[in-house]
DNA sequence: TTCGGTCTTGCATGCGTATGCAATGGCGGC
DNA sequence: GCCGCCATTGCATACGCATGCAAGACCGAA
């Protein structure tokens, strides 16, 4: 113990302005530096007067562990790492925002890589890697197999939201797709639509084309066709993908967007630039539910997807394999139901008021 | 040479399955640690030819260097913590985006705090401090004395995106508040209107309360009397503002919001609940100009704040703080300008076209 | 050929914390 | 009163990388 003190002592003098360490509460409270590690780790043996002594020398020092010096030798960070795009879209702000609140309620946080929606195997996103993170979200964004293949080797488990992919060793957790494009076709369908549109986020993008591929399905199975468009998931691409759509000779009488905000884009476009009444002349159905589509501006009829969800899903994932230690790819679904407001002509019957939201649910035939 | 690959060799036994370390590359590439290291470093003395070899061999092992290590002898994280509460406003969500980007060109990246808004000392948030980040920004929240006193300590500059703060030692960026208060005034006097009201975030919002007075005063000064209510800068809470306001019996022709944001909830309402028509019946103006802003569902006038701006000030103060070790308090403003749409009425002169954009400056008297 | 200088390289150590191991002390049971 | 056990504590070392220092290699000049 004296040497202990007498080192700590030696070094402590040069340290003068710099954070304390564990060295120089230990110092103080007459303890060795492993004792205050002691004092710090949950569940470690330590007796509890002794914790009280140093805990009390860490405070009147301003001591705080340094998490990067602990994450060194515990080879945990307690880092997320998210990669998102379309951060303008309030459907993944909210997403990183529950994700964000998830985390932090167990200590940990979230390391941010805001990618082009474009790329999918971003360089850079390689050096994020380095940072030691516990897990990697991935979210609007698809991954790179070389980049997979870097996580699973050092077991970080990847997690895709509302991303698919055919990459092994990822797990994915998304809406559910394809009842969100055969209920909406359904929906519109029993509300008397004979022209049918789609406006995708890209052609390749595996969860919108579920949507379209169930919604397409359904709709020339009634003897109809679908005018198909892609609009990047962003609001200009989309308004230019309405556009297009509502130039045609034969102009939709129904638009199912595969995101609200490609729906506000087409709400837009139809309203400003074709003096359509909505729903009158056009109804207009997005997927998500976000808030805005609430909103008197929109109120948007949608296939809801709930973020809060998709976040805790999320994190159980990592949590269960982190825990297990062994990858297992899971891909979850969170429920999702049609949200009934007035960017859509009704049908007659299969609408329920539950509290203040109005649902509907297809009559099976 | 010999003994260092003897003990590398020995080592890597011991971890066939993990991240290859420098260690392992130097095995490999028959040279010390030390070399491997310097050919990772940026103007490192190293040879031209032994750094190829170097980094062939680090290739073929897919080695990557381990950040969280370098940082514990560098003292730099390349990290920037990041508390932010408000991330469903669009305006936020852009912020972060742009500062991610940005911060990233130069292999920087954002931790993320999700602040409740409430809160101004998260405890959580010194826990965040932890992870050694090279600098901290704050929007829309208000740091602690002590969590200011703790960063100063320690060398972290402390940027505040859109706020205020009495505490020493903190730098901050804003928009042109006071501008933004009297443009507006004048532009709303200036198109005849009579019953004035202001909706702001909080009553202690230092940003909010420049606006607020600074419209006041102009407002007042003309003989009219200003409405005030606060929105607690959710749409939720700018909603009861507006309602509250709507419902006076001397009921507003015109309602300056702090934020788009609650511009969009307060237009929400007159249209929905008060079946009012805009501009006719009410005018409302917001500040910030993000996106949803020039969408036809709003085509809200609103007092322009560049997120873009933001960022690259913010980052600029980070980046000169920190090359100067020595903190240094910075308040600084971005420009921004009254944009013209259609949520008011138009006074007869001051309006100019810019391009596709409609700018109003006042005409001083 | 020799010497001084520059460029490379390896060695040793430090960064702050965690943890296996051994040493110590206290306590109950006999 | 003695022994064994357990709780507590300190010691030593590891984690992966950066860097000061010294040694060696190499070159040109004298």
């Amino acid at each position: 113990m004296q040497k202990a003190a007498k080192t700590a002592g030696a070094r402590s003098r040069a340290r003068y302005n710099r954070h304390p360490t564990e060295i120089d509460v230990a110092e103080l409270a007459g303890v060795s530096q492993s004792a205050v590690s002691r004092a710090f780790t949950a569940g470690a043996s330590i007796a509890a007067e002794t914790r009280e002594k140093i805990l009390e020398a860490a405070k009147t020092l301003g001591y705080q562990p340094n998490l990067i010096a602990r994450s060194l030798t515990t080879k945990r960070s307690n880092i997320v790492g998210l990669a998102i795009s379309s951060l303008e879209n309030p459907f993944y702000a909210q997403v990183v925002k529950e994700l964000s609140e998830r985390l932090s309620a167990t200590g940990r946080y979230i390391l941010m890589f805001a990618a082009s929606p474009g790329e999918a195997a971003d360089p850079r996103l390689e050096a994020f890697l380095s940072y030691q993170i516990d897990a990697l979200v991935l979210t609007a964004t698809s991954p790179s197999e070389a980049l997979v293949a870097h996580c699973r080797k050092s077991g970080v488990p990847v997690v895709l939201i509302n991303r698919e992919t055919k990459v092994a060793g990822v797990s994915t957790v998304r809406g559910e797709n394809r009842r969100a494009g055969e209920t909406v076709a359904a929906f519109l369908v029993a509300g008397g639509h004979k022209r049918f549109a789609f406006i995708g986020g890209t052609a390749v993008s595996t969860v919108g084309r579920e949507r379209e591929v169930a919604f397409g399905e359904y709709v020339r199975a009634r003897g109809y066709d679908v005018a198909v468009r892609y609009g990047d998931y962003t609001f200009t691409g989309a308004a230019a993908a309405a556009r297009s759509l509502l130039s045609l000779p034969d102009r939709p009488d129904a638009i199912f967007c595969a995101s609200d905000y490609m729906a506000f884009a087409t709400l837009d476009v139809a309203r400003r630039e074709f003096d359509l009444a909505i729903p009158r002349d056009l109804s207009v159905v997005g997927v998500d539910d976000v808030a805005e589509a609430s909103h008197a501006a929109y109120d948007l009829t949608t296939f809801s997807q709930h973020p809060a969800e998709l976040a805790r899903q999320t994190i159980a994932i990592i949590d269960a394999e982190m825990a297990r230690k062994r990858p297992r790819t899971e891909r979850r679904e969170v429920h999702g139901e049609l949200i009934v407001r007035s960017s859509a002509r009704l049908p007659e019957t299969g609408i329920s008021e539950t509290g203040s939201r109005r649902i509907w649910l297809p009559v099976h035939d």
